[in-house]
DNA sequence: CCCATGTGAGACAGTGATGTCTCATCCGGG
DNA sequence: CCCGGATGAGACATCACTGTCTCACATGGG
């Protein structure tokens, strides 16, 4: 029948525009996510459980693009500093998503993390650390606070976009280029 | 009487560990941070009409306190890198109250947000503009910008610092560090 | 000593969101 | 043509939090 396949699409169809109003207004209810992805409560409760799968679901999406992007980004090769270049670059798109997710992450305490995020955090801190390793970066940030860095500049940067502040087209570059700027050892005067 | 002044103090009281409890966990409960100030519900209520009025509160508190750094650290004054690591060293205690006013901005669309907010976003951009204007700070990212990172290092910094991944004796150099490194126009190869 | 003030404990209704349910409708395939 | 599956609309109970109230207490000053 297919119907698996429909369903499938309708179901990416409504986390990405979930994850577009929630970018906007992280308090949203059930009924403007609905509303939001064109569907009624119903249909969007058919879909997921409740509010926490919604959530969980758009986490599991958040991951699989950070991970993809890491993938894409081949952050293995080339210079640090240009695998940066890219993993920004390719994660940039998600920006807003992320943002919603890392704040999210901090509104409860305690109750343990997804562990995809742990992972992931390991493959960013290991570029960071080959930055190191190559001469290409500071030794005294250290890359767990520039993975940490890079998220919040990231949920910043999607911030400051949704709300006018700054250009889209000059998000990547101004993430990158602050990031970077601080991260890069400085000519040895 | 002098119960204005035990009012006042206990009001301080109560606003400090509602500040700490928020940053824990930014959806705490009235009851939660009455008891995490160790007063009843009722009290906490007597002292601030609602949850809105506690958050304003703490708003302005963040707000004064914002100011206050900004003066002490002589923004005018120096270099315009001294002038942002005075800054930083001065905002920092607050890092954690900041990281939260700053998410509950971003928690709903619209909703006109405290004009004092405006008005230190204007000073922080004039010494990233002075910093420009004297040739220290690049010109390809904006005040603007350099502004919404400082408070998102700050965040990012608040939260690694709460769940452990960051010494808290380390942040202001990890955040004035990366900041300025990115903002210091490097060395003419 | 007595009283006033501030407080804690708890009851209470109101509110908004959630999750579940039913039912009418629509639409595509047999 | 008819029927099964999916949908939208809406009713409904539930739940957590809020804001207000009352009452008992205890503490400190007159």
């Amino acid at each position: 029948m297919g119907y698996c396949r429909l369903m499938a699409v309708d179901r990416d169809h409504v986390l990405r525009s979930a994850a577009d109003l929630l970018t906007r207004k992280a308090t949203a209810t059930m009924d403007e996510v609905a509303r939001a992805a064109g569907i009624s409560r119903a249909t969007l409760h058919r879909q997921f459980a409740g509010r926490d799968a919604l959530v969980r679901a758009l986490e599991a999406h958040g991951i699989a693009a950070c991970g993809a992007a890491l993938d894409a980004a081949r952050t293995e090769e080339g210079t640090a500093a240009d695998a940066v270049r890219r993993l920004v670059a390719a994660i940039e798109p998600h920006a807003g998503l992320l943002a919603f997710l890392y704040t999210e992450n901090q509104l409860f305490e305690g109750e343990e993390q997804n562990a995809g995020w742990t992972e992931l955090d390991e493959r960013v801190a290991a570029l960071f650390r080959r930055g190191q390793e190559s001469g290409e970066f500071r030794l005294d940030l250290t890359p767990a606070w520039l993975t940490e860095a890079l998220y919040g500049l990231l949920a910043s940067g999607a911030w400051a976009v949704s709300e006018g502040r700054l250009a889209r087209n000059d998000l990547t570059h101004m993430i990158v280029e602050l990031l970077l700027g601080g991260a890069l050892r400085r000519e040895t005067s």
